[in-house]
DNA sequence: CTTCCCATCATCCGTTCGATTGATTCCGGC
DNA sequence: GCCGGAATCAATCGAACGGATGATGGGAAG
């Protein structure tokens, strides 16, 4: 019997999960949780109480103000003898998967995957294999060859005021620096992004899932 | 009996929904439908057999590359004695509230609105009541107190290539007019739009929903 | 210990952008 | 028929931006 733990911020994405899952031979829901730290809280639990705990976890990314899921990935798969992550989420930039996949995820599904693809994926993931939906192993081939562009976390927060419409003075004044350095990040940006321009650093940004539009 | 058509292109979303509803005392699934186009395919045959059409139907916004869920309310609607609408959508940009609002839609609930919520929504919505989502009703007010801008399709196209990260030279030659035209309209959205940047631009036409990141 | 990357700051220069002003054409509404 | 908005173009000017170069200090990796 394959034990499950759902993982999703919306109540309506447990419930159809719970019910495609239940439904399978050989598999049951063990649980469910709304956000990352809660599902680390049930896998603690379950662990202190010596019961089995869940073979794979089923795992949302976004979800709302809580633990990011990938964030959770990283420390489910740091536990000893760890449950396997499968990765279900809406969609699918660069930076999401790779973040996923680096934090050790086993597979990464989409949810608009029929649900025969997601009751193979978990008996795959059960079994320790790696899945990945074809759309999502085209982007991470892409981006292999590519070469990934890597911004330094201050790199990144620079981008973030940009595409909230600053003006160099602005974000300079924001993040207490002189407008100097942040014309040196922009640099550093425009080079890793392969643009030659504020405007294109957001395109390639938001295209490439480094950031958010608010 | 209240019937509810579901229409989400997510199969999890659609089980999950199922199973809330179904457990409603009062309230059954009607039906299911991946896009607008199957949704309303399914009200005509409802229609063509004389069967008792469905009296809400649960909607999602984004449906991949079917349907948008706001074509699909409008067209709705627009039929003689028309169920009721209710919008469950992940996330609101002020477009897409004021547009489905405008198709008419009867309601407009967040996914990661709690299961209660969702019920008393159903309800309300079957007996012809408006229901919002208090953080839906929040930005629909603040609004409406400001009015919108109403960019001109050029400078929505201007506005576009904008956030694709074109400079001025190069929109003018995409478009084929003068650089001194791209300056104009960029002047006009400037100042519909109240910023003074093309990046503020971009910021504020994504927050809109005026333009979508590619 | 040296090397490399990150973050910080500075100066200089050419280009682009934004603001202003003014003009022409076309189209639809009053 | 007149008026207003949309779209087109032009010229000017100061401010902002982007590119190039160089410099410092700290921390991680080798």
């Amino acid at each position: 019997m394959i034990r499950v733990l759902l993982v999703d911020d919306h109540p309506v994405v447990r419930r159809g999960l719970r019910a495609m899952v239940d439904e399978l031979p050989g598999v049951e829901a063990a649980g469910e949780a709304a956000d990352g730290a809660a599902a680390l809280r049930f896998l603690a639990e379950a662990r202190e109480s010596g019961e089995p705990g869940p073979d794979v976890v089923l795992m949302d990314l976004q979800m709302g103000d809580g633990m990011h899921g990938v964030e959770a990935t990283r420390r489910i798969t740091a536990l000893p003898e760890p449950p396997a992550v499968l990765i279900l989420t809406t969609y699918s930039t660069d930076a999401d998967i790779l973040a996923a996949v680096e934090a050790g995820a086993t597979g990464y599904l989409l949810k608009d995957a029929p649900p025969e693809d997601v009751a193979a994926a978990v008996h795959a993931t059960a079994r320790g294999e790696t899945v990945l939906a074809p759309p999502v192993a085209a982007r991470l081939l892409g981006r292999v060859r590519a070469g990934r562009p890597a911004l330094s976390p201050r790199e990144i927060e620079i981008l973030r005021l940009l595409a909230e419409g600053l003006a160099n003075k602005q974000i300079s004044r924001r993040l207490f620096i002189s407008e100097a350095t942040v014309k040196t990040h922009l640099v550093h940006i425009y080079d890793k992004l392969d643009v030659d321009s504020r405007t294109a650093a957001i395109a390639a940004g938001l295209s490439m899932g480094l950031i958010r539009p608010t």
